[in-house]
RNA sequence: CGAGAAGUAGCACAGUUUGGUAGUGCAUUAGGUUUGGGACCUAGGGGUCGCAAGUUCGAAUCUUGUCUUCUCGACCA
């Protein structure tokens, strides 16, 4: 559980990353694969997660509902895309108890089909519209490589489910949510990220549009976030589901979902995190300081948890019999944002020593400035994360207009890459062959500067490509 | 799912070649001394060697199967 136990992030990046998983004592392995334990320090990031998103949702008119966890083959088999985009990796239920069942059941992979089947019952007229529902749940996608937090079997998320009167009314909504995403993870995971649509051959089986949400990690593999989809009628014809409008009218509404998962506890780890452990955003720590008394300083120790617990900021007070070293050491594995050290020699002269997780600087103020400085910090410390990945991002990504160059960038070069390309999917297809690289997101808000880089017909459209996990 | 590697105490490992009843460091428990970057002394506790079958008088060690983890590939809404 030493420090020095965590392997180097630039020797061994996913060896790193396993450690500082385990060392920080975010998640274990269980005896089943890809099914994790969320170890307490893990679930307090996630719920502080769910804290933020899940008041967002409820701003937005949005309610929380729980739906079963079994889907009955005949119910998986209704939307033909769905089916087959899913059916490799569904797990099935085939007994209850030692009777064989009628119908096999499979452990939902995402819960469409169940919210059709409910809201084909629940809709009947335009005034049961919208229907803006949400729940949190674990679903189970028999994964063949599994990594904690990045690819499991059993994932812990969040799944919305939507169905509109209009078209205009479900785009819109598909984009109020995927913005709920991008801000989130911008402003409180300090993750810059690439946003926009997938490729044809990359969004949801049963989707229109899909949205993406792709974060750059430290080794410039993409890390796909969110992602929230357009079914417009796909699911609605499937099921037959309708309602009659004002006019007295039979029609069929549309639809979105989206969704979040615990991966994004797997994307701040790879953003923000270094050899010495974790670093963990301000706004999404769960503890924001961590106070190491050295000597007696019981009085001004007291002093200051009254002050903090005024002020609302969370933290914990390390009294454990280690030496000062091994809290130090102990407390950066952790990755609590602020380190208090308060100490008996420090406070002879009145002062205290403040460490930032995130540069590791050591300041030295007068006990008075505590609480101020904290809080100064605290925001400093989100901002200056956010920034230093940025700059990282966006040194990584590689404007490309010849094929050969991009060949050679894709096999040196880790990172994203920005392209013309002509919309074909077998120019996509060939890219992946050739390269290993896969499309990220369209680029909507840039004009084409060439012709395509795999086929130099006209290009209709910009495109980020890249490596993912 | 294919190829490769690994699994011995909470963690990191030795012991396996040559079969003989399990060890080191850290962690942990008790008492004491310490305390500003991973303290020290003394005395303890903890392992059916991943699991299962087989070979053998005897298996951590040999054989087979299986599970889990890691790496590379395929797959990945």
């Amino acid at each position: 559980m030493e420090v020095k136990d965590i392997t180097s992030r630039d020797v061994d990046f996913a060896k790193w990353y396993t450690d500082v998983c385990r060392k920080a004592d975010l998640v274990d392995y269980s005896s089943i694969k890809g099914s994790m334990i969320i170890r307490p320090l893990g679930y307090a990031i996630w719920e502080e997660m769910v804290k933020v998103l899940d008041n967002e949702f409820k701003k937005t008119n949005h309610e929380n509902v729980q739906m079963p966890l079994f889907i009955p083959e005949s119910l998986l088999n209704v939307e033909k895309e769905h089916v087959e985009g899913f059916a490799p990796e569904v797990a099935w239920v085939t007994h209850g108890g030692s009777n064989l069942l009628d119908e096999r059941m499979c452990v939902r992979p995402t819960s469409e089909v169940l919210f059709c089947d409910h809201y084909k019952k629940i809709i009947k007229s335009y005034r049961d519209l919208p229907k803006l529902y949400n729940q949190w749940c674990t679903i189970v996608r028999w994964e063949k490589t599994t990594r904690p937090f990045l690819r499991s079997r059993e994932i812990l998320w969040q799944e919305g489910h939507t169905m509109h009167e209009t078209k205009e009314e479900a785009l819109e909504e598909t984009l109020r949510m995927f913005n709920i995403y991008k801000s989130f993870q911008e402003k409180y995971l300090a993750m810059p990220v690439i946003t926009g649509r997938k490729t044809e051959k990359e969004k949801f089986a049963g989707a229109e549009i899909t949205y993406t949400i792709e974060a750059m990690m430290y080794d410039g593999f993409a890390l796909q976030n969110g992602t929230s989809h357009y079914f417009g009628q796909n699911f609605t014809k499937a099921f037959d589901i309708t309602f009659i409008d004002k006019f007295n009218k039979l029609l069929m509404p549309y639809q979105t979902s989206w969704g979040v998962s615990t991966r994004m506890i797997g994307g701040l780890i790879m953003t923000h995190s270094d050899n010495n452990g974790l670093v963990l955003p301000p706004k999404i720590a769960p503890t924001k300081v961590i106070i190491i008394p050295i000597g007696e300083v019981r009085e001004k120790l007291n002093l200051l948890k009254a002050e903090l617990l005024k002020e609302g900021i969370t933290f914990k007070v390390d009294e454990s019999e280690k030496s000062p070293g091994f809290k130090f050491a102990e407390a950066e594995v952790k990755g609590y944002p602020i380190r208090v050290e308060l100490g008996k020699r420090d406070l002879e002269n009145n002062n205290v020593t403040l460490v930032r997780r995130d540069t590791l600087e050591k300041i030295v103020i007068s006990y008075e400035e505590i609480v101020a400085k904290v809080k100064e910090l605290l925001v400093t410390i989100q901002n200056d994360m956010y920034e230093k990945a940025l700059i990282r991002r966006n040194s990584m990504i590689y404007d490309v207009l010849d094929y050969e160059e991009l060949k050679t960038i894709a096999a040196t070069k880790p990172g994203f890459i920005k392209i013309n390309w002509c919309g074909n999917v077998e120019c996509e297809n060939k890219i992946k062959e050739d390269t290993t690289l896969k499309s990220r997101c369209l680029i909507e808000d840039e004009e084409v500067t060439a012709p395509c880089v795999v086929c130099g017909k006209p290009a209709t459209t910009r495109l980020y490509i890249g490596k993912q996990y």
